[in-house]
RNA sequence: GGCCCCGUAGCUCAGGGGAUAGAGCGACCGCCUCCUAAGCGGUAGGUCGCAGGUUCGAAUCCUGCCGGGGCCGCCA
């Protein structure tokens, strides 16, 4: 299915004819050997770069092998010509036929072409978002849910088993605060005054809270001590939180999985076990920590803590797991959290993290380092900032002024297909621009638009054709004979379809699902381009009239080309759209 | 002070150790009697922050420095 694959076989192979004939030694590793696409076309369609590689330890000039592997190379019908040029570099250039027999097999496998066994069936864990379950979610944790969401997808659709989930932060302080700023809401519903003092979370999404809890105690709570209602309110409104925030995944259309509670962790032996396994490696120990090197906290004491020796695992320095009361760190369920990850099975951990998080990122990894046995990789992709832009100025968000900008409020006003695209459109760590006024650009400034007009074009071709009595359902057209297609133009645009496959190994290879976006706006590129050329020269058009035959060759071509742009945006959780009048 | 991320064209950014480093925007010059011009073609524009190192080969890997951002025990 990868051509590049294909190719680097065939290399392999006259590679290992040579040792046979002699004309290079046994024993050779040739993992360094790479087909790949040149990077100026002008050097053919793929070059590799096995003289170079095995020169120094074959002891042999690379030119030398380069002759004698492009020699053989050149008798592979696929081949057209296999040329030694710079350093040793052999550049390849494809038959036609080659580029028309990939038109046909994205046309058979449709949604799936591109689509690989990479994988191998491997458990992966991915878990993403994570927003503590006290208010709406807000722009930060949309490009992570993004992020985390077309993740998952990418690496499903490179034949992993994919787990997405949610890791439910409703265990600390922070919900206590919650319960006690619902309690508030809770009182003002019953007709006294709230007292939202200092610390406490001020949003009127509290007070649909307030009015349930009305409904549900009547005023049976007024004037009770925080003991008798902070644990039912805390449950209460934290699950309320929950829904609210699914609510907002959905907008987004992100579905997870798993829901994993932090809180549940707790009292049922977790995380001691966690620790104590810890402790029977040796790497839990009482000691005091030094303070941080330069910029000493005012307050800074030295006090005995319960540490994690997570330098044993590549930290920086210890970490405590126990604070001086003796109560758990919040680190402490983390380690069991992510033990019982380990637990469960999983062959490899994702975690999406924003960048704030950046510090946690060592302990992190020497926990489940530690806590695996080094069985399991732990992945940890940090999510930067997204500036928001409106009316050309940035947005400045503040929680306490009310004005920060909520995953509702992007999703409603930009929509989510838009949304999606634009938080793929930079790597995960490098900040982000997101600017309501160009997301909704309809023009070519907008890789969003630019992706989707090109969609749109494949099917106003399709209905063209279908007009015009052409027969151009995927079955017809995977069976057309394609060799009319030798246009430079026409196949420039198969060779990028023929990237596909490629391009997706290498995206999940690295988790960085936005390889998909670049590489769907280059794409649309070549469409919009072989188009445009119909304007010059009308034997270019994808439907040619009165030519049932050509005219499905080329729509061939395409629908091949919007095969694979929906395969992208399905990836990316975009929906394609037919026309855009 | 330590750790992490970033530094590539005027701007915003791609770039898995490969050849003469790319795209978009902006600038300039062109292209609609015709499948969607919501588009396309061309020109100009670079000491890939700096200095070493590894390598046949470095924007890419390593070290040090400079600049920008983030984080740094008892908040998650």
């Amino acid at each position: 299915m990868n051509l590049f694959a294909d190719i680097r076989s065939a290399v392999i192979e006259a590679l290992d004819a040579m040792v046979a004939a002699g004309a290079l030694p046994a024993g050779l590793d040739m993992t360094a050997v790479a087909v790949e696409p040149p990077r100026d076309a002008a050097h053919g369609d793929m070059a590799t770069n096995a003289a170079m590689v095995l020169a120094k330890p074959a002891a042999l000039a690379p030119r030398a092998i380069a002759e004698d592997l492009a020699a053989r190379l050149a008798a592979d019908p696929r081949l057209t010509h296999a040329e030694v040029a710079g350093p040793g570099f052999i550049n390849l250039r494809l038959a036609p036929s080659v580029w028309q027999a990939v038109v046909q097999t994205a046309l058979r496998a449709g949604a799936d072409f591109g689509r690989s066994t990479l994988g191998q069936g491997q458990r992966v864990n991915v878990e993403f978002v994570s927003a503590n379950p006290t208010g709406p979610m807000h722009v930060g944790h949309t490009r992570g849910a993004v992020f985390g969401d077309a993740l998952a997808a990418l690496l499903a659709f490179s034949g992993h088993d994919v787990t997405r989930e949610y890791y439910i932060n409703d265990g600390g302080a922070q919900v206590d605060v919650l319960a006690r700023s619902a309690y508030e809401r809770y009182r003002e519903a019953n007709g006294l005054e709230p007292e939202i003092r200092e610390g406490l979370y001020p949003g009127d999404y509290l007070i649909p809270v307030g009015e349930a809890l009305k409904a549900k105690y009547g005023a049976s709570l007024l004037d009770q001590p925080e003991s008798v209602w902070l644990e039912d309110i805390r449950s209460f409104a934290t699950e309320a939180m929950m829904a609210m925030i699914r609510d907002d995944l959905a907008l987004l259309g992100v579905k997870m999985d798993v829901f994993s509670s932090e809180k549940a962790l707790y009292g049922t032996g977790q995380i001691e076990a966690a620790i104590e396994t810890l402790r029977g490696m040796g790497l839990i120990y009482d000691g005091v920590l030094e303070p941080p090197k330069g910029k000493t906290p005012e307050d800074w004491e030295p006090r005995e803590q319960t540490l994690f020796r997570s330098t044993a695992h590549g930290d920086d320095v210890d970490r405590p797991v126990k604070k001086s009361d003796g109560s758990w760190t919040y680190f402490a369920p983390d380690i069991a959290y992510h033990y019982n990850k380990v637990q469960r099975g999983f062959d490899a951990l994702i975690d999406v993290f924003g960048a704030d998080h950046g510090g946690y990122v060592k302990r992190m990894k020497a926990a489940v380092s530690a806590l695996s046995g080094g069985r399991v990789p732990l992945d940890i992709k940090l999510i930067q900032l997204v500036k928001l832009w409106k009316n050309g100025a940035p947005f400045k968000m503040s929680k306490r002024a009310g004005t920060f900008v909520t995953l509702r409020d992007v999703v409603e006003q930009a929509g989510a297909d838009v949304t999606r695209f634009v938080m793929l459109t930079r790597k995960n760590d490098a900040a982000l621009d997101f600017d309501f006024d160009k997301v909704l650009d309809q023009s070519k400034d907008n890789p969003v638009f630019y992706v989707q007009y090109a969609h749109a074009r494949i099917s106003s071709v399709l209905r063209k054709a279908v007009e015009a009595g052409v027969a151009v359902d995927d079955a017809t057209l995977a069976g057309q004979d394609l060799t009319g297609l030798t246009h430079p133009a026409e196949l420039q645009l198969a060779r990028k379809i023929a990237e596909w496959p490629r391009l997706v190994e290498i995206a999940a290879k690295s988790n960085e699902p936005h390889r998909v976006a670049f590489y769907l706006y280059e794409l649309a590129s070549d469409l919009h381009s072989l188009w445009n050329r119909g304007n010059d020269d009308s034997t270019l058009r994808f439907v040619q009239e009165g030519d049932a035959t050509t005219t499905q060759a080329k729509i061939a071509l395409a629908r091949a080309t919007g095969v694979v742009i929906s395969a992208g945006l399905a990836i990316l959780g975009v929906t394609p759209v037919e026309e855009m009048r």
